[in-house]
DNA sequence: CTCTTTACTGACCCATGAGTCATTAATTAT
DNA sequence: ATAATTAATGACTCATGGGTCAGTAAAGAG
């Protein structure tokens, strides 16, 4: 009878399954509720071990965000960019697509967790403006120069602020995180404001 | 040397100065990280006495939810109705004011506390639903039908979601709560937004 | 097969903070 | 005045959970 192994040494995926672990747990009770331990068992390790790899619970909180963001932003900026749609077709489609999906992604949970716990964490606000909201931001704003260029978009398009396209998207998100059972319906909000847009701007 | 007495015994008021010292200490910290002590400290009374009018923190939690939120609502709602201005006039002033004043608000905090806590406490979301959220919709919705009906609008400004009015106010809250320091015109995308709504449904 | 290294465990420590309660003293009743 | 009532105190308890570390055993070297 071979008794097997009590545990593996795992140096190498230890780290981001402590941190996936701990994702769900943040996303489940929210930073403060939630226990390292509680954490360690969903990783299937023991507690002390998340110390080996994380020296404070804090160090983890900011990597699980750091994590989270990086694996999608730039997968979905990438994908939003290399379209040849005409720029009407292209908001209609892609990017309404994109906005009506957020609201439900890990991203939301990310917001949350930097609503409730961002004040203690300056850096980490200052990394997530940096590598999601500014390069968000920015990507919209080519995009409607993009528009004006080619003569789809009148000039003043080139005024928008970006954000107008992205406060359905935040209401919609904020809804759901506090207002689960209550009815909305977030897609059409969303796509009643990019109507409102585009016949603004439309050449 | 006549002794002054330790303290005074006043009833009536410390649940109020209680639940407003509370106020004031989860704004700074946040529910999980405010301690009782800290409170009773701000309140100017021992922790023992918080507990003789709120039986736990949660209740704590509850009280000042309600409180912040009845104090201001009814009064600002009896407000925004009372007006006999045409519709475009009122909603470019008072409902456009109104707007901008809140992401600055106590409302705000209070809506950061849902976002972090809300899920642990689902008596407080339908509170907090029933109380401002459905009656500020209900406002605006009134609001648009008293426009038609007016001749100021047209009838398709029936179908438009309150919310659409609601997104910028929304983001510009969410901004300023995470992103204290990021610039951002908030009173721009409010007026822009509600330029926007006015053109699609002005008669 | 033995030795060294180190990933990993789990029992432990201890600061913290929610909640209690015996005691004190301000107020009210008589 | 004196007694009865109860608002208010503050020292206490006790569970909780972040963080530590001595010891264990898996992997790799020679």
């Amino acid at each position: 009878m071979a008794s097997q192994p009590k545990y593996q040494r795992r140096k190498e995926d230890r780290p981001r399954e402590i941190a996936d672990a701990a994702f769900e747990a943040f996303a489940e009770k929210g930073y403060a509720a939630t226990r390292i331990d509680d954490v360690a068992k969903r990783a299937g390790i023991s507690k002390g071990l998340t110390y080996l790899y994380y020296k404070t619970k804090e160090d983890l909180f900011k990597a699980v965000v750091k994590n989270v963001v990086v694996r999608r932003v730039d997968a979905l900026l990438a994908d939003v960019e290399s379209t040849e749609l005409s720029s009407e077709a292209f908001i209609r489609g892609p990017m309404l697509d994109f906005m009506k999906r957020v609201p439900g992604s890990p991203i939301a949970i990310v917001i949350r967790l930097l609503i409730s716990e961002g004040r203690r964490h300056p850096d980490l606000i200052d990394y997530y403006y940096d590598n999601v909201v500014a390069r968000g931001l920015a990507a919209i704003s080519r995009f409607l120069e993009r528009g004006v260029e080619r003569g789809e978009f009148r000039p003043e398009a080139r005024d928008l602020q970006p954000q107008l396209f992205l406060a359905p998207m935040m209401l919609s998100m904020i809804w759901r995180l506090v207002f689960t059972d209550k009815p909305l319906d977030t897609d059409r909000l969303m796509e009643n404001q990019i109507d409102l847009l585009l016949t603004r701007i439309k050449a």
